[in-house]
DNA sequence: GTCTATAAACGGATAGAC
DNA sequence: GTCTATCCGTTTATAGAC
């Protein structure tokens, strides 16, 4: 932890900001070094080429939400209430999932190094979910399936908040499918008090 | 219906296929030109700007995504089977969907009209969804919570499949929804009988 | 390591002949 | 209405001084 942040450190920071903001394609290194403060020839000295800034980039916005989201997926409290958790985190649903979002970003796709980096993170977290869910009971097929169905509530909850500018579509999508798994496993402690985030 | 496509024609079909591919921004005029075939002039004659084009391109495509949507959410069969109808309905999976994607289409969500043709798309869907889950008797805001999550799923699918490069993927989800759907609701057609759309 | 200056290619759009 | 030729800004990247 240096109160002087290097040169690299100030253009990933800068990077990860403008790629959330308007997606990897669209962002100029040009505009990436006016965000940083840095130099030209810096740029091009810590990364020869976009793909290398992008690729640092995005990794560490994976690294931090994937430290994020395992962090409220573990921990001693029933699966069921560890994945509602998960799902009423609070998002900034107008701004869309970071890295979600990316999946439409044809610079991404394009770039095999870059879309691995992509595909790790949800295979990682489809896993996470897949081992929650079988803690309730569900056999490995149907654990997988609600994995799948739990993740695409979020990232099509995200989805239909950027479309309809209507930043509840994604809590309506995660209350409509929370009020379908809890009426199905209606046994844990039902109406809980304890609701923070 | 002439055999002969006039220019217009051939420019916009080229532009649907090549949003669809690669998304509004990425897109360039002279891409457009290249797969359509007509001159340089043709396309600034039609569309004066990128914008116009995109417009008709979008609408287009808009227009006939929503049309096969309301077919399958309409008919006399139960509520039910029509929602498991459309959420079971083929999709190209790791193609994305063609106006879901564009949310992430910064040249689309940096331009109003764009935008506003996208806004309509979902908002349509969502209201006949909500319609059709009012039909199997759940009152006003269950069904529009419920009407987002079955739309998430199938956008969310649509990420999750082009993030782990698994046309599974959103059928998983399609099936993980699916089976706490119709857990949920075992009485298949009980309580109305005028079920129209 | 960091900087300024510049190159080569592509983007969106226009001019004007036919 | 359709075509070819061209303009200008931006993007990605390189060169070479400090």
């Amino acid at each position: 932890m240096s109160t002087t942040t290097s040169a690299r450190d100030r253009l990933v920071g800068a990077a990860q900001d403008l790629f959330a903001a308007q997606g990897v394609g669209p962002t100029s290194p040009r505009a990436v070094l006016a965000a940083s403060g840095v130099g030209q020839g810096s740029l091009y000295h810590h990364f020869p080429t976009k793909h290398d800034l992008a690729v640092a980039a995005v990794g560490a916005t994976v690294d931090d939400a994937l430290t994020r989201a395992l962090r409220t997926l573990g921990g001693d409290s029933p699966a069921v209430e560890r994945l509602v958790a998960y799902l009423e985190r609070p998002r900034d649903a107008l701004a869309g999932c970071k890295i979600g979002r990316l999946t439409s970003d044809q610079a991404v796709m394009d770039d095999d190094g870059l879309h691995d980096v992509v595909t790790a993170y949800f295979v990682r977290l489809l896993g996470t979910l897949t081992q929650v869910l079988r803690e309730t009971g569900l056999p490995d097929d149907a654990a997988r399936d609600r994995a799948h169905a739990a993740l695409a509530i979020i990232q099509g909850g995200y989805v239909l908040a950027r479309a309809t500018r209507d930043p509840d579509a994604l809590a309506a999508a995660v209350r409509g499918f929370v009020g379908l798994l809890t009426h199905d496993l209606p046994n844990q402690n039902p109406p809980t008090q304890e609701n923070n985030s």
